[in-house]
DNA sequence: ATAAGAGTTAAAGTTAACTTTAAGTCAAGT
DNA sequence: ACTTGACTTAAAGTTAACTTTAACTCTTAT
């Protein structure tokens, strides 16, 4: 195996990337990377690939599925392999995506914090359940808990 | 229906909870909660069991796993339903941990933004790739990205 | 010439957290 | 008496991201 070689076969690709060979025909399969073949079938993957693939596993540690790297890829024209500057767009929106994750989480966390204490955690105060299903209001959604104080038996429908 | 009832059918504690009945039966089936039967086999929850969903709720929208909650669970004396003094102290703990996981991802943050402009990403000098695997060294994860940088051929083992 | 090693494909297995389906039981209302 | 609705269980299905297995084919080193 040349380090300089144009294309690699499959197992060197996976060597120099760390990614399992199944790992990689898996991607092939869902239209990730892309290969030629050669004589008997064989795969060839192109040397560039491998910044491909490199940067599926860096989005991945950012959190995207592969479904949405697949669509950020399908953005590049005519779906080319990615240049510096189509990384530094691309790493630029998953930046943000990042950013609005971590803000998320933040706000998470202050809700948690604020019920740790309070013991109450019916549906009506706290802040923890009105958290993911902003609009879910009656009818879905833990009711009351610590106390499960009981209604009128009129709720609203 | 009675509001006031200390037991409740599975459908009715699937309506107060906002859990679905299966997801119910599977809680149940993992440990995280508990039934008594009566007459044609059919189950009645406590009341208290109520204020267990919800927590199995929140822990699951801080990111615990089933498992990660029925070991919190287990700490529980004789596995007895959370007591507001149990909730403070549970939610303590993994408010702890959330704080790790906006911690990590923080530090995420700032590697990719060091990297959206280098182009380099390099397996030696880029601060992403070395973020997951930190005892990885050579053998596994990306390599070269941009540039490909041919080693001597000599890489260690 | 041959055996080992690397590749190939399709299909099944894995884990989490459920949901869906199938087939059957039970109690209550008409 | 009979239908309806709620309930029961076991087993299979779902999604993501792969891995494992099985059964072959090719290439390469000896």
């Amino acid at each position: 195996m040349q380090l300089s070689q144009k294309f690699l076969t499959i197992g060197d690709t996976a060597q120099r990337s760390g990614v399992a060979t199944s790992a990689l025909r898996f991607y092939e399969s869902r239209g990730l990377i892309s290969s030629v073949r050669v004589a008997g079938n064989h795969r060839r993957y192109h040397r560039a690939m491998l910044r491909r693939i490199a940067i599926i596993r860096v989005a991945q540690t950012l959190g995207l599925s592969l479904r949405e790297i697949a669509a950020a890829f399908a953005t590049l024209p005519d779906n080319r392999n990615p240049t510096k500057k189509d990384w530094a767009r691309l790493s630029t929106t998953w930046g943000k995506q990042l950013d609005r994750r971590i803000a998320d989480l933040e706000n998470l966390r202050s809700r948690l914090s604020g019920c740790i204490g309070c013991g109450c955690l019916s549906l009506k105060n706290c802040a923890l359940y009105n958290a993911g299903d902003e609009a879910a209001g009656l009818g879905s959604g833990p009711r009351y808990l610590l106390g499960d104080v009981p209604g009128t038996g009129q709720e609203p429908p």
